[in-house]
Formats: C-alpha cells, sequence, structure tokens
DNA sequence: AGCACGCCGACT
DNA sequence: GTCGGCGTGCTC
C-alpha cells in the first residue's frame, strides 16, 4: 500500500523533508520554464539571490542562478502567478554553489524585465546571460613553476640550466612556457620539479585586459563638435539615467565625441559598452578606440572562441574589462559596475535579435540604463523615426552635428531618371554614370558601385514556358550564383546546380536571368573598363572579418580601382580616395507593404552616399532611379532628411502606426498549410478587441513558406498608452494549440515578413 | 532545452 | 523475435 510518510522512505536523490536549518530557494534555469524552481540548500551554504549554482534536473545536472523570491515588475508587464508550489518534502538540494561572481540585482531585475517585455521564458533571457559554456563546475585555475632551492644532489644537465637560467628572475610560469622559453622538452620541467628544483604555485588569473587610459590621445574639438562632447561627459558625469541621441551626418565625428563620454565613463572608474550593429566588421573602429586610449577594448560577439568569451564574461563581472565593444548579445554581459552603454547606428535592423527571445538591443539598451540609472547614447546619421520622436517629445536629449570635420564636405548627389536615359537592354548601367565612373578612374580617383543583392541575378525565367525557378522549402525565387554554378535561396540553406534544361518544358537554353545581382554588374563593369583594378565587396567574396578587414585596407591603400559591393560596403569605412558612389538600384527595397521601407531606404542610400569625398576632394553621388519623384529619392536629392522624416511621421500619425502606437505580430507556422490556416483561425477568432485595440489578420506571411513551414500572421496594434504585453498574454491563454503549430510573439516588429 | 517513456516498421 | 523511429510529457 501507499506509505504513510513517503519522505521517510526515500533516500538518494534527495527527495527528503527540508530540515530546519535549511532554505529554500527559487532557482532560474537557462530553460524555458515559465518561472524558476524552488530547491532546498543547506543554511550552511548561506545561498544569495544572484549566486550562480549547480542543480540536479531529472538526471542530470544544470546550471542556474538563485533568484529573487518576489518580483520587480512593473503591473503592466507582471505575469499572472504560475499557481502552484512544489510541496517542502519534494524538493531536491542545490549541489554546489559555483565559484563564479554572483549576478547583481541589476542583471536580474533587467533579465526579468526583459522576460516580460517580450514574452520569453525568463530562462531564455538568462540563457543569454549564462552563455558561458562551462565545462565541469568549477573553473581550474593554471597553475606554474617557481624555483625554489635545489637539493645538493641535483645534476646540472646544459637543458636544466637553461631552465634555471630562465626561472631565476622568480616570475611563474607554465610548463608550456617555460619549455618554449627556454628551448627545451616540457620533460626537462617536469624531471627539474621531480628532483626538488621547481615547486608548483597558483598562476593569479590572467588578467588580458590592459586598462585603456582616458588621457592618452584626447581629441581636439571645436565648436559643436566640443559643445557635444562636453554634453555627454556632463551625462556621464551625473550618474543617473538619460538617452542622449547623437546624430551627424557621416564623416561628422560621431565616433570621437562619443569616445569622450566612454572617456568620461571611464574617469569615474565605471565600464562602458559599446553596442555595434556587427562587430566582426569592425577593425577600423577598433583602431581609432586604441588611437584614443591606447589599448584594444574587451571584444564580445557570438563568434569568438571559448576562451576569450569566458574571459570578457569574468572581466565584466570583475571590473578588469573596463570598455566591452560587442554586437547585440553584449547587453546581457554581467557588468558590475555600469556606467554607459553607446549603441552606435541605433537605426540598424541587426539590432533587432529575430530567433528565440526576440528583442531590439536598442530599445534594451535604454531599459538597462533606466533600471541601473546609467546614461545611454544613441549614436545615428539617419536616426530611427522611434527615436526622432523620443527625442522631439523630450524624452531622449538630441545633440546634432550639423557638418563634417576636417574640411570634407558633403558628397553632392544626382539622380538619373532610367526611364529617360536607359541603359542598353541586358545592362544596368546608364550612360551617364558610366561616363562618370570612366572620368572618375581617369582621375585616378575610386568610385564605388552599390548594390544591395548577392549572386548574378534574383530570378531565372524560361523564355519558352515561363517557369520560375523557385526554392523548394521557401516563398522565394532562387537566386544564381554564377561563380559556384548554382541556384541558391537566400532564405534557407537551400542550394541546387544550375539546370542545363528547364525543368519543366525540356527546353535547352531557355533559361534566363532576369535582374541584376552583383555579379552581374561585376561583369558589365569588367567588360566597360577592362583595366580597372575591381574589388567586390559581398559576404559572399569576404570569407570573414580578417579578409573585410584586407579588403577595407588595400582601399584604402589605393590598390583598387573600383569597388562594387553589397550593403557590406555601408558600414562607416573610411575611404579617403573614393569620390564617385554609384546606386545601381536605389528603388530596391521601396516595394513590398513594409512599414519601414522608405524609412530603411533612405537610411541605407544614406550610409552608403557617407563613403564618398571624406578626404578633401569632393565626393559625388549618383542615384539610378525609376521613379525619381519618389520622396525617399527626392530627399536623398536635396538632402533634407528631417523634412521626409517629419513627412514619414504624418503618415504614420493617424492610423497610431509606431512611434505613434504600439505593433506586436504573431507568427503562425505549421508543417502544412491547413494546420497554419486553422491555428491562425482560432486567434482571429479569440482576437482582442476595444478602444484604441486592434488586430490586423490573420494572413499568409509575405514569406507564406520558409523552411518547409507555412506561416500565418496575425498584427496587433493599439494606442501608445496601452500596453501590449497583458493583451498578448490573455490572448495566447485563449487559444490552444497542436504541438506541431509554433507560435512567435514578436513584440515591436522591425521585420513584416 | 534535454531526456525518458512509449507504441509501430525493418533487421540480426 | 528485437532495435529504433520520434510523438508526448516532465523536470523544483
Amino acid at each position: 500500500m501507499a506509505q504513510a510518510h513517503p519522505s521517510l522512505f526515500t533516500h538518494g536523490s534527495g527527495a527528503d523533508p527540508a530540515p530546519v536549518g535549511s532554505q529554500r530557494v527559487p532557482v532560474l534555469l537557462p530553460m524555458p520554464f515559465a518561472g524558476p524552481f524552488d530547491y532546498k540548500a543547506p543554511a550552511s551554504m548561506a545561498l544569495q539571490p544572484g549566486d550562480i549554482v549547480s542543480v540536479p534536473l531529472g538526471n542530470r545536472r544544470e546550471t542556474g542562478v538563485v533568484w529573487d523570491t518576489h518580483n520587480t515588475l512593473p503591473p503592466d508587464l507582471a505575469r499572472p502567478p504560475s499557481g502552484k508550489t512544489v510541496a517542502d518534502n519534494r524538493l531536491r538540494s542545490v549541489a554546489e554553489r559555483l565559484e563564479l561572481p554572483p549576478l547583481n540585482a541589476e542583471l536580474r531585475q533587467f533579465v526579468d524585465w526583459v522576460a516580460a517585455y517580450t514574452l520569453s521564458p525568463p530562462g531564455m533571457v538568462l540563457a543569454m546571460t549564462l552563455r558561458l559554456h562551462m565545462k565541469g563546475s568549477t573553473p581550474t585555475p593554471a597553475t606554474g613553476w617557481i624555483v625554489q632551492p635545489p637539493p645538493a644532489e641535483l645534476r646540472l644537465t646544459p637543458a636544466r640550466q637553461k631552465v634555471l637560467a630562465l626561472m631565476a628572475d622568480g616570475v611563474a610560469r607554465t610548463t608550456t612556457d617555460i619549455a618554449s622559453a627556454a628551448g627545451v622538452s616540457a620533460g626537462v620541467v617536469k624531471g627539474l620539479a621531480d628532483a626538488g628544483a621547481l615547486r608548483t604555485i597558483l598562476l593569479e588569473p590572467e588578467r588580458p585586459f590592459a586598462q585603456p587610459d582616458p588621457l592618452h590621445h584626447p581629441p581636439v574639438l571645436e565648436g559643436a563638435q566640443k559643445e557635444a562632447a562636453t554634453a555627454l561627459r556632463q551625462s556621464v558625469n551625473a550618474r543617473c539615467f538619460s538617452v542622449t541621441l547623437l546624430e551627424g551626418v557621416t564623416g561628422s565625428g560621431k565616433t570621437e565625441i562619443y569616445l569622450e563620454a566612454i572617456a568620461a565613463c571611464l574617469e569615474q572608474g565605471q565600464q562602458a559598452l559599446v553596442l555595434l550593429p556587427e562587430i566582426a566588421l569592425s577593425a577600423q573602429w577598433m583602431d581609432r578606440f586604441t588611437r584614443r586610449f591606447g589599448v584594444r577594448p574587451a571584444v564580445w560577439h557570438s563568434e569568438i572562441g571559448q576562451k576569450a568569451r569566458r574571459l570578457t564574461w569574468l572581466g565584466a563581472a570583475d571590473g578588469s574589462a573596463r570598455v566591452v565593444v560587442g554586437a547585440r548579445s553584449a547587453l546581457f554581459l554581467p557588468f558590475c559596475n555600469p556606467g554607459l552603454i553607446i549603441v552606435d547606428e541605433e537605426h540598424e535592423s541587426l539590432f533587432k535579435q529575430e530567433e528565440g527571445v526576440i528583442y531590439n538591443a536598442r530599445d534594451m539598451a535604454v531599459l538597462r540604463g533606466r533600471l541601473a540609472g546609467f546614461p545611454v547614447v544613441v549614436v545615428s546619421a539617419t536616426p530611427s523615426l522611434e527615436t526622432l520622436a523620443n527625442a522631439e517629445a523630450g524624452r531622449y536629449q538630441r545633440l546634432v552635428l550639423p557638418t563634417r570635420h576636417g574640411g570634407a564636405s558633403l558628397p553632392q548627389t544626382h539622380l538619373l531618371d532610367m526611364r529617360a536615359a536607359p541603359p542598353p537592354r541586358g545592362l544596368f548601367l546608364s550612360p551617364q554614370l558610366v561616363e562618370d565612373i570612366a572620368s572618375t578612374l581617369a582621375r585616378e580617383e575610386q568610385a564605388m558601385l552599390f548594390l544591395n543583392r548577392r549572386g548574378y541575378a534574383p530570378l531565372t525565367l524560361c523564355r519558352t514556358c515561363g517557369h520560375r525557378m523557385e526554392c523548394p522549402h521557401c516563398t522565394a525565387w532562387l537566386v544564381e550564383h554564377r561563380n559556384r554554378h548554382v541556384l541558391s535561396c537566400h532564405y534557407c540553406d537551400h542550394t541546387e546546380p544550375m539546370p542545363a534544361v528547364c525543368p519543366t518544358c525540356k527546353s535547352e537554353d531557355s533559361l534566363t536571368a532576369i535582374g541584376p545581382g552583383i555579379e552581374r554588374i561585376t561583369e558589365e563593369a569588367r567588360q566597360l573598363f577592362p583595366d580597372a583594378r575591381i574589388l567586390v565587396m559581398s559576404s559572399d567574396t569576404l570569407g570573414g572579418p580578417a579578409a573585410t578587414a584586407e579588403a577595407v585596407a588595400k582601399i584604402a591603400r589605393r590598390e583598387v580601382d573600383l569597388i562594387i559591393g553589397t550593403q557590406i560596403v555601408a558600414k562607416g569605412w573610411h575611404f579617403p580616395h573614393l569620390t564617385l558612389v554609384g546606386i545601381v538600384d536605389a528603388d530596391l527595397g521601396l516595394g513590398g507593404a513594409d512599414l519601414r521601407a522608405g524609412e530603411r531606404t533612405i537610411q541605407l542610400l544614406h550610409q552608403v552616399a557617407g563613403r564618398a569625398g571624406r578626404a578633401s576632394t569632393p565626393g559625388r553621388v549618383v542615384l539610378q532611379s525609376y521613379t525619381p519623384e519618389h520622396p525617399v529619392m527626392q530627399a536623398l536629392l536635396s538632402g533634407d532628411f528631417d523634412q521626409f522624416m517629419e513627412q514619414e511621421a504624418e503618415q504614420r500619425r493617424p492610423g497610431f502606426w509606431p512611434p505613434y502606437g504600439r505593433l506586436a505580430a504573431l507568427i503562425i507556422s505549421a508543417d502544412t498549410p491547413q494546420a497554419a490556416d486553422e491555428a491562425a483561425a482560432q486567434f482571429g477568432r479569440t482576437a482582442p478587441y476595444g478602444e484604441g485595440i486592434q488586430v490586423l489578420g490573420p494572413a499568409p506571411a509575405p514569406l507564406a513558406i520558409l523552411r518547409g513551414r507555412h506561416r500565418r500572421r496575425l498584427l496587433l496594434r493599439t494606442w501608445r498608452s496601452i500596453a501590449v504585453q497583458p493583451i498578448l498574454h490573455r490572448w495566447l491563454g485563449l487559444v490552444q494549440v497542436s504541438r506541431h503549430v509554433r507560435v512567435e510573439v514578436d513584440v515591436d516588429p522591425v521585420s513584416f515578413l
């Protein structure tokens, strides 16, 4: 029969009753649970919130963090309590506390808020912080050797003498260091140790982060630059939450100015974080930082190695990493004393994480600053409408740098009406642009062609039967990559060989490339300028950060005449000899019903245009467009972005589109269209309603099939005064979807695909 | 997220 | 007759 007191009979894996003198602690695990799990721990372990612990879970061990008993969320974001509490006698015991710095209260609160804001399980947000990939439980500190008086009978071989000579300075070294420095084998070291001439000593943990010196090389600033730097320094010195928009055209010296904010932060003994949209591409940024502060900053992004990851994490936690520069995930590092976050290129959509925990690092940076009480600086030449609206409303301070510095002038912009002067059939560069490139090259200056499309041609069509080559797993055309003789999907990893005949009608030589990609433009340019030294910059031609840095260096050394690139060229590079930028298809990106298509296009094209004429020679920008009357083209022509953004604002205001309202998207995906439709219809039927609340959809997503999954979208739009999270919570609770249907919630969506 | 438990096809 | 597919459910 059932045991009267089960707890009396269980043993081993720890379901015994919590004895007096033990505590019940919530532990948040890096897993998609609704909240922390409770464990018990002996009072002698004296666990505190923030302690990193190892706990049993099922039949394995997991690393988690002792969490707070009471939540710190505002009512808007708080979730309904999960309800059930595990009885004392079913609690398992915390296995050990790990020798790692605890997560401070500020970071724990940040994790909870981000989880609540994005409707993600808090454990998944914690996982972004805990990405240490700790092998084993405790990190073993390295051990080294130092000399000690040898016993009299020690035999002194030549190899041993070399080691002892090296070690005479009393510095502790590891076996491998000794072996390589003394030019002997590791066996010699071992032999000396066994003979009693060396003894082990714990090495100090490595301090890989040299301290940046705020006085190393201060810039000479004047006028508006000086004022802006002073204002930023004041914000940092105030040591309280504020947000400042630092706005200035490309080449106006924004970086130098915000480096002054970092200097102020260093002077106060606090840590600074710089978020860049694509850290792997920023060799030039590192150089500027190093020139200013004398040392390189700590770096964080998703591809750094295990060791660097660990060091930067610990450096952030113990304060030895004074400045960290990183991609969006660096926002979740456990800084012990943060004093400043800079978000450079704040308008960049790369700050939006679109998978897993869906969040915008720019907005969450502002949140972290608010929770911990330090300033945040967002930086852009073309600020997002969201940020401009915040500045307008007085929530953000706005600093504007009106001119380029160092005598450089802004490039002149020319619009080419492609309807009036089209290129020859099958070609994509208009005669006027070709002439401009030719004369630029003749003057021995550099020119650039920009087209934001990889590959040779975006569409392959059969002239006989009209068949289009499409991805079998996505609603997308296959893009021809002629270099590799393949067709490839840009939304999944599908790649197939270029077929010889049409797969439908079997006609030979009937498949035709429609439209240009960067490879096709390169082909055209090689024919037009056979003597020019051409460099192609795209993610296909540049394997990684090292190759990108080398390409940029080649351009700076003037070993290239014509650069042909995708958006990789728009990343803030300094190309001093570049004087002409030709934009092959300025209209690209304006199609589709995307809320921010215009805004994004103008940001990208302005950024590309900004590559021209950064030194003393004036630059020229030529835009090829079939819609020159479009407001985006006109704004690029006049350079009046403020006016363009005001027009955008006026279009969004009446329908309470962001930033004058809030959006959240529900993306429903399933293996079959029926399952997706059924789930989407259920969400449609139970959609929230009320004043200031509206639901659009369900509708097939523009990418109706992605990686073989059928996708439907719904869009919740509310007044700005209404929080979307509680509405979404209630809504999700009303619908029970089958296990094969996935529902993603995207609060503040950027992409509408 | 992992991992075990649990029912239906192709093999030693 | 088993090994193993991944569908479902649980982990304090």
